[in-house]
DNA sequence: CTATAATTCATACGTTCGTTTGAACTATAG
DNA sequence: CTATAGTTCAAACGAACGTATGAATTATAG
């Protein structure tokens, strides 16, 4: 058995997946620039993967195993510690988010590159995939929900889901980085070395979050919502 | 000169193209898929657009010149009312994504549809399509960044700038609908009419939207941010 | 009605796509 | 050393892609 020339081919693949994935998209990369900038065969990911969609799951896989877990974890032990009592939504967020944009400033474990292929592909469209990410997702996704709902007694579950949602996407757009970020202005953004960039980031979208997360209920007006302001 | 038939064709052909984008994406989308939805000839695209690509431009464009004038025009009557005074966050926070969202309720203008295809296309990767939309934005957004500065003289710049971004993210995932809400929760969410939906994503969009720009400044850890919670 | 311009149509072109194949090569086991 | 299983390789497959072409059709102008 050649182990290590395996390991290392499919390991080479991944990364080069997980990199084009994330610059040109699913539809938009294909086999054989996979397959060139990982320097194997083009037969290699058919072979030790099967298909372009097991690779994709694959590249998802590698990632998100770790990921849940250490939200898992990360839960876990803030529950231990209240002892049955509920924790603060800054508490929640932050073992949610903030583990989650830790990792981008773990290489070993994808780092930015990984993060930013996520944020893009959890508004894509691609049925599978979102099916896929859905799937890994939902018992993490539901044990913190359970602790928000905890956490904020008086706000209705409806609400939170949505702010979670909301969250879900500020995060998104602040991982897919500065791409999307020259939408919005011209600036050259201080800081960016990614490491620095990111101990800055993390504080900032906390901020923000929590805000929303905290932000007095809505008023639905009874009449036609498009007057409200 | 047949102009009905033109103007029929060409109408057809961005609606199916419109649908399909939002449905698929762009590399996801043939030319042979949107001709068989809109039922015209293959070479109808290319006769009337020139390319894929200039479709696809012409889709949004259908619908950003009349967004883009919308949003001026708003700024413009609330700045002239305050007189040069500052404008409240809130009304400018409205301007901006409260007119983007009642544009979902208006189906002559693309409704939920159009706004599901932005809302994806701004975290999608294609290059042309990125540089595209940020050249058709620029006007607008630098306009809307600068009376957020005004508005909030004691947050720093770069704050806001982020904040905004947040902002466009937490949109973007509100408009890219249900699809995605269903990663957060397996419930039916209520109101499935997707304008009576609108009535209330709104506000409820818009109290989470403010609560963010206005939380809180967040605290810059001067050692690693990976312990700063 | 005739001439002319605009549009539609069926068809085909050259590429590129994801996948498959069978031979060549490499490493492990007995 | 020989047999065997795992891996790599060059080459090819049919299908689908975006685009181009020239004839047929339709509408407008004189």
């Amino acid at each position: 058995m050649a182990e290590v020339r395996t390991v290392d081919t499919r390991e080479r693949i991944l990364d080069a997946a997980e990199n084009l994935f994330m610059a040109h998209g699913y539809d938009g990369t294909s086999m054989r620039q996979i397959t060139g900038e990982a320097a194997v065969n083009l037969a290699a990911v058919n072979y030790h993967f099967g298909s372009k969609e097991s690779l994709m799951q694959e590249v998802f896989r590698r990632r998100l195993d770790w990921l849940n877990e250490e939200r898992m974890r990360v839960l876990d032990e803030m529950e231990r510690e209240v002892a049955g009592k509920a924790l603060k939504p800054s508490q929640i967020v932050d073992g949610f988010f903030g583990t989650l944009l830790r990792m981008a400033g773990d290489e070993n474990r994808g780092g930015m590159t990984f993060l930013r292929l996520l944020g893009r592909t959890l508004t894509e469209p691609s049925e599978f995939i979102r099916a896929f990410l859905a799937h890994e997702y939902k018992v993490v996704m539901d044990r913190y929900k359970e602790a928000l709902f905890k956490a904020l007694p008086e706000v209705p579950k409806a609400e939170i889901v949505w702010r979670f949602h909301f969250m879900l996407g500020a995060t998104s757009y602040a991982i897919a980085g500065t791409d999307a970020l020259r939408l919005v202005t011209d600036w050259q953004i201080e800081d960016d070395d990614s490491v620095d960039r990111l101990d800055r980031l993390v504080p900032r979208l906390m901020s923000f979050l929590l805000g929303g997360l905290r932000a007095p209920l809505p008023q639905f007006s009874e009449t036609a919502a498009v007057d409200s302001k």
